[in-house]
DNA sequence: CCAAAAATAAGGGGAAACCCTCACTACAAA
DNA sequence: TTTGTAGTGAGGGTTTCCCCTTATTTTTGG
């Protein structure tokens, strides 16, 4: 198996030999270099690039969320895992938006640990198995309440006359394209933005948007 | 084991036979009712709630996803469970967010298709693995482009005037919340509207809204 | 069948948006 | 110094939107 080389950024020097030990029954696994803070590690990364750079979030000098964006633009073969205890789904998002390949939270087991690196190694992600679930829910029942109470008042039409609004349509074009008068197209708007409460067409779409309106196609 | 009453709404009768054969071998679970269209589902509702209804999207006379809302809040205890061949992201969270406890595709293996409804009957959520595995990629890939490519185009003051807009306010009204003239803050206006290449308003505000120009506060 | 809701259509007036062009200032980079 | 960009301001004209009212036809549900 090829070897993998890593580096590890981590302020507690306890967790860093911990590391160590746990990385140890894994040969094909070899530490290039351990750093306590942001600058050392900045470093390091001019001199060697490992493949591997596991990372924590919690540095003292500079967040490992900040120096992020400039390792991976700078380094873009070294993939990043964050290791950390941060556990929110916000920030998980935040980190893979930024380049991360992992996210790991600190108390999984070694065999965790050895696979993440494998993975993210070979060009693949790596997502804790309880934060993707996380993730997933927070996607799910995100703003419930809002969009399923307002969109049912609205009759058939006036759905059709709202997507094509939120799709740039101009209130001849609608009429066009639904075979109706100019005028009724106009009715229809006109009643939207009451219906809706809203001030204007800008508003509709909003509302458009948020009630997935414009999923279709 | 406690026998699962469920209902079907598909608009192919191919299907629904195709379903009732596939659940023969599972005594457990009983098929109280079959419909090819919306209002038929609706009426038949109104009769016999069953315990899971595992329902299309497209049929003939109104869609799936137009109708779960309103059943979901007429009959709190039926667990809608989604059948249908559309696999995208945004269809999968519209239906979810709209109640939906479960959400397939078709073409799925008999067992998944037990599973499903086994689970959301229990009150979990069942949503097909390739789907759940999209939705994360979404997340996470998603709006990342959009707000660091598209919007650095603009400058400071334009990325004020979008806000505003998006905000329902006039051309009028941000003018004098930024203490320009009428004049300047439409100049910002079609230049916004020329450099994002849409059509009007409405195009302004979907650009805003996916750039994320209207998450800060 | 009848009442209610939805969809259709229109008049008219005022406001806002849209689309050019031009012009001046400030400020920073070449 | 020249060039470029951002921000400001304005003229003038066309189109679209916004809001009110009224009214007929069609569809739907009890």
């Amino acid at each position: 198996m090829e070897t993998i080389h890593i580096a590890i950024a981590d302020d507690h020097e306890l967790i860093i030999s911990g590391l160590k030990t746990l990385l140890k029954p894994y040969p094909h696994i070899n530490i290039q270099g351990t750093y306590t803070n942001a600058r050392q590690l900045l470093e390091g990364l001019s001199f060697y690039q490992p493949d591997v750079l596991v990372l924590d979030l919690l540095l003292p000098d500079q967040s490992g969320k900040d120096i992020t964006p400039g390792i991976t633009t700078q380094y873009p073969n070294i993939k990043i895992l964050i290791l950390t205890s941060i556990d929110t789904p916000a920030m998980v998002t935040t980190m893979l938006r930024r380049g991360c390949k992992g996210y790991l939270l600190k108390g999984s087991g070694s065999g965790t640990l050895v696979s993440a690196i494998e993975a993210v190694y070979r060009g693949e992600e790596y997502i804790e198995i309880a934060l993707r679930e996380q993730l997933l829910q927070n996607v799910i029942r995100y703003k419930n309440q809002a969009q399923d109470m307002v969109i049912p008042e609205l009759t058939q039409r006036e759905k059709e006359v709202l997507e094509l609004i939120a799709k740039e349509y101009t209130t001849k074009e609608i009429a066009e394209k639904l075979f109706i008068s100019y005028r009724t197209a106009e009715n229809h708007r006109c009643n939207l933005i009451q219906k809706l409460d809203v001030k204007n067409t800008v508003g509709l779409v909003k509302v458009a948007i948020q009630a997935g309106l414009l999923n279709n196609e």
